[in-house]
DNA sequence: ATGAAAGCGCTAACAC
DNA sequence: GTGTTAGCGCTTTCAT
């Protein structure tokens, strides 16, 4: 009579049939399957029995239905493919890794009104908690976020105001640390390139590169908005045998490690993106546990010199 | 009385309190909501106000169970650091966008035990569909797959017997092909350098590179597993000063577009990942919209000579 | 065009 | 240690 998926052939396997099968109550099924309450060992083992034979699946949108818990995490990120969100989820996926609760992905494509929908759909789903990239958040977000009833963790950039926690670094002030840096080591014309990736990030680093040293060819450095497009720069700086990093610094943001081989490492910040991503993850199971937990964590960016920047 | 999430504050809205401001039933909002059935376009209007209003967010969880549909399709993957995925990801959300379908995704880590699980936690949710990387299942993941009552789709390597349907390219093929390749260009003295990525693959494929060249000086081509260890034995050997592609060649394995803007482009197979995710998130949007699919999707992997293979 | 009733599969609470 | 009961919030079906 019910509706049934219109795929479906045969009909879901339920508690009751395990029961049946096991000839004890429902209520007793469940208890084992979930390691909840008293039950005799051999009731135990009959119940894993019958349920493993019939090759039983619980049925989760049942039990989140009725006992209100949801064990999910939202996690909305602008992209997969920018190299920076795998890490964060690995922080992410690690710190849940011994609670029950699980990360749920959804991309936004750096567009707002998808992020929008995307948070939409995830709090449809009454998630325990939801980690969402950036701190700007404004309009419908904010409010959804805002009146969300689970812990919000916005993580990434920490120079604004928090709806509920915040995890990342201040960018304003990993940005000023490279520039102190920059000018400690003497450099004077300083050019900043900058890209958001959608395609190829190395082969825009080399196209930018040959664009603003042709503009302006008495540059002696070179600050670009990420790793990625600033090993293109290098790789276009040594193939045209330009003196780096004396005549010419360079440096990145990001430190991705996918990098690591480059024939010069690249200066760069590293932004701890994994530890990001364990931080935030671990503020929701705090919460999740009543544990109290911080609603602010900001960590320090780690310069790193590389080979592209002379010493100070 | 009922069991309430311990984080959650306010209880939540139900479509009764959109009813009770709206003054219909539930069951007209729900219609409203839903844009089911025949509503005037008066009560249509007081509803959507209503919902507005008090900022409704529907229950997924409770319409799902009672619907029995899922609209999510689960998507079971090694890895996200894994550059292959995230551009199978992106074609199958390409493909999942003008269907209500959405893609959920799980990482296994390479593990048999972790893609057990995952699938377990993944079918417990009845999705409408499942795509799954790999095509040698066995045991419990088969069985949970073979019995999970909805449309399976297994990706990557077509090389093995499908459970539902597969899709992908023929790996035993493409490497027939660059073999073949490999050889009407002249070269006699093969290495095959393979590496499953975790860390660096540039620099783990210039170590493997320098090991390989001292242990077997007169290899004239080295063939990589993939492009990211392919493109680190490239910056070694153009470091090296070996003169690529005449003495030796190279080839990799994907077409990685983030390598584009590299010194010299390296001979690979492209595996047309993202068709790869298309196709199989239409098999699955097919089946629910009752549409018959095929069930074998064999893909050519495109041979491309780059700058590291001489001519033939 | 709208409403009433039943129930999806499971779990909280309580009884025994 | 085990069973009984009620009901989670929604949608299906059928009645009006």
């Amino acid at each position: 009579v019910r509706g049934r998926n219109p795929y479906d052939g045969k009909p879901q396997l339920t508690l009751r049939d395990v029961a049946e099968k096991a000839h004890v109550s429902e209520m007793t099924v469940s208890r084992v399957l979930r390691n909840r309450g008293d039950v005799s060992e051999k009731t135990r083992e009959r119940v894993f029995l019958a349920a493993r034979e019939l090759g039983y699946v619980p049925n989760k949108i049942a039990g989140a239905l009725a006992s209100n818990r949801v064990n999910l995490v939202g996690v909305v990120i602008p992209s997969l493919s920018n190299l920076v969100f795998p890490d964060v989820l690995t922080g992410i996926t690690e710190a849940l890794d011994d609670t029950p609760l699980q990360p749920v992905v959804g991309a936004t494509n750096y567009s707002p009104e998808r992020e929008e929908k995307v948070l939409y759909e995830m709090l449809s789903w009454r998630p325990s908690g939801v980690i969402v990239a950036g701190i700007e958040h404004e309009g419908a977000a904010r409010a959804m976020l805002a009146n969300a009833g689970v812990p919000v963790v916005q993580i990434m950039d920490t120079d604004g105001e928090e709806i509920d926690a915040v995890v990342g670094i201040s960018h304003i002030a990993a940005g000023a640390r490279m520039a102190d840096e920059i000018l400690a080591r003497g450099y004077k014309r300083i050019g900043f390139l900058c890209y958001y990736e959608g395609g190829s990030g190395l082969g825009k680093g080399r196209e930018m590169t040959a664009e603003i040293l042709e503009r302006t060819p008495d540059l002696d450095f070179l600050y670009y908005s990420n790793d990625m497009i600033g090993a293109g720069g290098m790789l276009y700086c040594l193939e045209k045998r330009l003196s780096v990093p004396d005549d010419l610094g360079l440096a990145g943001f990001n430190a991705y490690e996918i990098l690591d081989g480059f024939p010069l490492r690249l200066a760069t910040m590293d932004t701890h993106r994994v530890a990001i991503g364990q931080a935030a993850a671990k503020i929701i199971a705090d919460r999740m546990a009543g544990i109290p937990s911080e609603t602010r964590i900001e960590l320090d960016a780690t310069f790193d010199p590389g080979g592209t920047m002379r010493a100070r």
